[in-house]
DNA sequence: GCCACTTAATCCACGCTGTTGTTTAACTGG
DNA sequence: CCAGTTAAACAACAGCGTGGATTAAGTGGC
């Protein structure tokens, strides 16, 4: 408030007052500082911040650390880390070296202490597994669906099978929940699916609540793409390119998945690239997925998709780019130098450098392990 | 953590715990949940959060409303207007209609209770002004300049004669600072500017020191396009589109503005929409700026920024856009229309429906008055 | 014109948060 | 062996929002 120059202050993200108000501001659903926060949010906030620092630092981060990186004092930091204890989720794991005084106590996640079950519909193969709060894939199983062929019914069975044979004997408790990654559009909030294509029997299906009904768990829904990107940690503006049937992306910006004003942002594959190209199935001509489809060779269709990341990058000045879907697996090496080669290329300025382009390294399991990770963000804020 | 089916819980803001830690985690500056909150910084949270409340009210909102707007207790909230009462920001002004009972007491903001000044740093202009809390301006100038003739020694000794001539005798603990906004690319957390194209004497300058020290008041620096965004309030995912010497994009996405990793997203002018199009002076062709450079006709050019339009709305699922900047004012008419005609045409699915498209209010004025609402964002979180 | 009823806002006591100041634990190095 | 150093916990505390009771200020029936 009077220092003459500054930056503007760190921010962090907390819980909106929690115990009476369920769904505090009915209006202004992603609305900005509009929520209160109480006491109990405060600590949510700060555990789940320790949380995500422990999980950040992989292997044994000390309370000093932690009260650095956090912000907090040494004293609340022992508070919490004793309350994260006593609710197993953290535990003490050796020593770290001296300096010159007492050890540092090192600290670690406990993995097995919650679970959350992942699954992605996909039009031809529903893909379930169960990870650990480290994100670790310690279950997973695929079948193969006809989700426009079975409808809702048969496909909601054979998921909710799939599911018990993951829990297993795990006590239902450790279980965060359930996210179901599926292709848009979707409305999120509501838990509903919309009109996805070839599939009207699937068109306005609460699926969160049925899910959720049928196995007793928490739930939550997310488009697959945008599911993707949550697979695992990485930079806070980064980008997940989901190419598979179609093109999507999932979207990181500012350190906060982005899902647009009706939660269905990340719809790439319909860029417009190229008004006098090809005609796509979505109406419109040139979009990135006509191009990519009508590409001569597998080069030529990894350099499309690398303009369309180019211009991405660009855009919202992202710094990570994780590939996944089946036809970047089929051919992961190509489209890494194509994509590498086309940002070189195009982005010559340091400005927008460097962009570091990987693939998932979840494989096949990248969207279904984002929407684990999407019930494991309720600990970890 | 038990109800088995829920949406992902309402998150807010809030400010990095405070007092000991000015700059809380060295790394990862836009992060997500790594940072801690106190109790002062849960205050100043919720402070601002009915602040802003307040604001998006427009005049007159009871504290019954705040507490149920809030989440918060109607005790907190009575609290809280006390104490913003009693720093001169809120005032009691009438009273509601009764339902039954006791009528309620309207609050409303004290609009000169704080000052910000906003300054736009154009290639051949430098406009500035004060705007008061509700965002109004109350003094304004333009003048003109050559960015990169002059250099940066003649434009900020003029900026700091503009500025003091705007302050005039408004004491200096009313004013929270001074918010510039510049062609970018530029440094926004060192406060540096790079390389202005064109304008190699302003390269490496620490703009917003340097302001900071002359007149010895915050300041903040901030890229034009994005500040535009921040010229008034709207949805929580918004775009601003800044059509001027060149073209760019301010983004709120999620509530927050979106600055990128290097906080230089916003790169709009340069997207490919078409590689067999002319060659743009940024060395790749087709981008949308040289597309609407070599338009043969204003409705043409017109078409060109609503196809560049469509594919933002779509990638982030905006539901408004607004318009600014010098080319757009001079025919904003054949802009909103040519505009929302390409949206409707390219986007008939009731998904990306409806998309607000206006132009921005404070005319030729917005850039300058978001980067006001820069410093205003101190006090409305 | 009175009075029961309703709603708004405050008063007061309280629980719980992170903080400050102090003490204990555990290791280094001369 | 002991002074010095660093980590972590203990104890007292200030300040936040909460919950229950109280006061303020209207409405509406008779």
């Amino acid at each position: 408030m009077s220092s003459p120059s500054s930056t503007p202050p760190e921010r962090a993200t907390l819980p909106a007052a929690n115990p009476p108000s369920e769904k505090p501001s009915g209006a202004n659903p992603s609305g900005p500082n509009l929520a209160g926060a109480n006491l109990s949010a405060l600590r949510d906030h700060n555990a789940a911040a320790v949380l995500a620092l422990v999980r950040a630092a992989g292997s044994g981060v000390s309370r000093v650390e932690l009260a650095r990186a956090s912000g907090l004092t040494a004293q609340a930091i022992s508070k919490i880390v004793q309350r994260l204890g006593d609710d197993g989720l953290l535990v003490e794991a050796g020593r770290g070296a001296s300096t010159g005084g007492k050890p540092r106590t090192l600290l670690a996640l406990v993995p097995d202490a919650r679970w959350a079950i992942g699954a992605q519909l996909g039009r031809d193969a529903l893909t379930v597994l169960r990870a650990d709060l480290t994100g670790r894939v310690v279950a997973d199983r695929q079948v193969p669906i006809d989700l426009a062929g079975w409808g809702p019914g048969r496909v909601l069975d054979l998921l909710t099978e799939q599911v018990s044979w993951l829990l297993g004997a795990v006590p239902r408790e450790r279980v965060l929940g359930v996210g179901i990654a599926s292709p848009g559009p979707l409305d999120q909030h509501a838990g509903v699916l919309h009109q996805v294509t070839g599939a009207p029997s699937w068109d306005r299906l609460p699926l969160r609540d049925e899910v959720a009904g049928r196995l007793g768990l928490p739930a939550l829904i997310e488009k697959d793409s945008t599911a993707g990107v949550l697979s695992g940690l990485g930079s806070p503006n980064r980008a997940f390119i989901h190419l598979d049937r179609g093109l999507g992306a999932g979207l990181v910006l500012g350190g906060t998945v982005q899902r647009g004003a009706r939660t269905n942002a990340g719809e790439f594959g319909h860029q417009t690239l190229d008004p006098s190209g090809p005609r796509c199935r979505c109406g419109n001509t040139g979009c990135v997925e006509a191009l990519w489809a009508a590409a001569r060779n597998p080069r030529e269709a990894a350099g499309v998709l690398g303009e369309a990341i180019a211009n991405l990058v660009r855009l919202l000045d992202l710094d990570e780019i994780v590939l996944g879907g089946r036809e970047v697996l089929a051919a992961p090496e190509l489209y890494l130098a194509e994509i590498r080669a086309v940002l070189t290329d195009r982005l010559p300025d340091p400005t927008w450098q460097p962009v570091t382009v990987s693939v998932a390294p979840s494989g096949p399991n990248a969207v279904a392990l984002g929407a684990a990770g999407l019930v494991l963000a309720r600990l970890f804020g």
